[in-house]
RNA sequence: AGAGAAAAAUGACUUCAUCGCUCCGGUUAAACGGAGAGGAAAGUCCGGGCUGCAUAGGGCACCGCACCGGGUGAAAAGCCCGGGAGCAAAUUUGAAAGAAUUUGUUACAGAUAGGGCCACAGAAACAAACCGCCUUCGGGCAAGGGUGAAAAGGGGGUGUAAGAGACCACCGCAGUCUUUAGCAAUAAAGCUGGCCAGGUAAACCUUGUGGGCAGUAAGACCAUGUAGACCAAGGAUGUUUGAGCAAUCAAAUUGAAGGGCGGCUCGUCCGGUCUUGGAGGGUAGGUCGCAUAGAUAAAUGAUGAGGCUACUGCAAAGUAGAACAGAACCCGGCUUAUGUUUUUUCUCUGAAC
RNA sequence: UGCCCGAUCGUCUAAUGGCAGGACAGCAGAUUUUGAUUCUGCUUGUAUAGGUUCGAAUCCUGUUCGGGCAA
C-alpha cells in the first residue's frame, strides 16, 4: 500500500496522451469523466493517470489549479483500488461541472469511478487488448 | 467622536505533527539535508537585457516623444525629487473689477512656415459690407443689428457730417526691447506697440529629438535517411578587351539575369547548369536556451492540534482565515482588480468652547 | 505562452468630425373569400468609462467581450 504520486505515476508523455484521447474508454457521472485505456507502448510502469479541466467552464486559471489538487489528492489516497489488477494502465480524469465542488464532494465521485473501472476491468479480462494493438 | 470618499503602506495569519508534490545536493539504492507563487504573477500599454536576421550601415517613408532643473537610464521617454505656467474649487480681503493663500489637476513646443476644415443659424466664419449712420450724392463709416462655440480689447470721456485707439485716463493684451531676480522655465518693474487680427496640431503639417526588424513557439544541438534543396572543388557558361569580313581564337574577370539584408532606395552579400565529394533538415521526437522557485497536460496540497485575528454570543462555545488572484526567458515602468489594519487629506453629522 | 486584429438595430452591412442610412426580420394597416406575394407606415442600434473639440460612431487613453496567427 503506497500513497506516493510522483513524475512515474502521471501520463507526460504527448504520445501516450494522444493513444488515450484517441481509444479510450469512458466512465460518467455527473461532474466527473474518467477516461481509462490500456497502453501497448512505454509499460514499464504500471498503473498512471492524468487530471485536466477545461478552461471552458472555469476561466481563472487559480480555479483549475485548485481542482485539480483536489483531484490529485483524492486520487493518490484511493488508487490502491486498482492494485489487484494485472496488466497497465492509462487513466484520465476531467472535471466536468461548472462550479467550484467541495472536496468531500471529488472525494466520494473519484472513489467511485475506480471501483466501476475496477468492476469492468476484472469482467472482460482479455478480449479487449488485441484489438487495441493495431 | 461617528459615517463616507480618495491616496499610500500592508497582503499564502503563525507554530508543530502526519501523508504527499517539483527542483538541487547526497547515496549502489535508500535514509537524510536545502529551496519552492504575487503585489499585482493579470492586461500586454511602454522600455531594456538576450537571440536570430550582415557587423545592424546612409537617405526617404513610417512610428513615437515635447514647460524648466536635478537623479535613474546607452537614450527620446517613463519614473522619483524640486520649481514654473495654465485651469478648477474653497477661504480671506475688496463697493466692484480683481488680488492673495490653500488644495486639486494638466497628452503644458509651434496657428505671422504652409495649405485644409469651421455643419446649422447668421449680413458676414477671416472675407468685408446686407440692414444701418452720415452725405456737398462723388462717396465716407464700422457706433447699433434676433445668430452662433467663436464676430477684427472693455466700459467712460474728447472728437466728428456720421464715426472710429483717431486721441486721452484707467483696466486688460502683446513684445527677438531694457533692467533686476533666477542655472533655467519664468517673474517683477520700466519702455514700446494703439492692439496686424478667431478656433482647430488628441486633423495634415513644421521644428527639435529618439527608434533597423522580429520575437524563447527567438535560437542552438542530438537522433533517423529516398527525392528535392544546401556547401566545396573541377568542367562548362556569361561579361569585357584584343585579333579577324565572319566562323572562331587568345587573355582577363566572377561579373549578368535574379535573389537576401521582411516598405522604397543607395550600399553591400550571394550567384545558371553538369560531375565528384561533403553535410544531414522534415516525415517523429528529444535536449539545451532555463535562472538563489523553476515546471513542460505544467510543483506549493490534504488532515489534525495549539496560538493569533475577525464575526456571533451575557457566558460557555461556535464559525472563518478571507479580497483580487496562480510564476512559464529575465528585469524596470504604466494601467486595471483588491479583504483587514494603519496613516494622511477632504466632505457630512453630532457635542463642547 | 508570445504576437496581432476587431466590436454600429434581432441579423448582414453603409456613413470627409456636423440630423446614424439601407436590406432582411418583427409589428400594424391596405389589397384578397382566406393565405402567400405586393404596397404603406412604425419599432429597434454606435460594447463600456473618461478625455480632446463648439460638436465624436469617427481622434486619443483605460476597461470588457469576441476572433486570428505561431507546434
Amino acid at each position: 500500500m503506497s500513497f506516493t504520486l510522483g513524475k512515474e505515476e502521471r501520463i507526460k508523455s504527448r504520445k501516450s496522451i494522444e493513444n488515450l484521447f484517441r481509444e479510450a474508454k469512458a466512465v460518467r457521472s455527473p461532474a466527473l469523466l474518467a477516461l481509462y485505456h490500456v497502453p501497448t507502448i512505454n509499460t514499464e510502469h504500471r498503473l498512471q493517470a492524468m487530471f485536466t479541466v477545461s478552461k471552458k467552464n472555469f476561466k481563472r486559471a487559480h480555479d483549475r489549479n485548485a481542482i485539480k489538487r483536489y483531484l490529485r489528492e483524492c486520487y493518490r489516497l484511493q488508487k490502491n483500488i486498482l492494485n489487484d489488477l494485472p496488466g497497465p494502465l492509462h487513466l484520465c480524469f476531467t472535471f466536468t461541472g461548472r462550479q467550484l465542488p467541495e472536496y468531500e464532494y471529488v472525494y466520494k465521485k473519484v472513489g467511485a469511478a475506480l471501483l466501476e473501472i475496477d468492476r469492468i476491468m476484472k469482467s472482460t479480462p482479455k478480449d479487449e487488448t488485441p484489438s487495441q494493438e493495431k
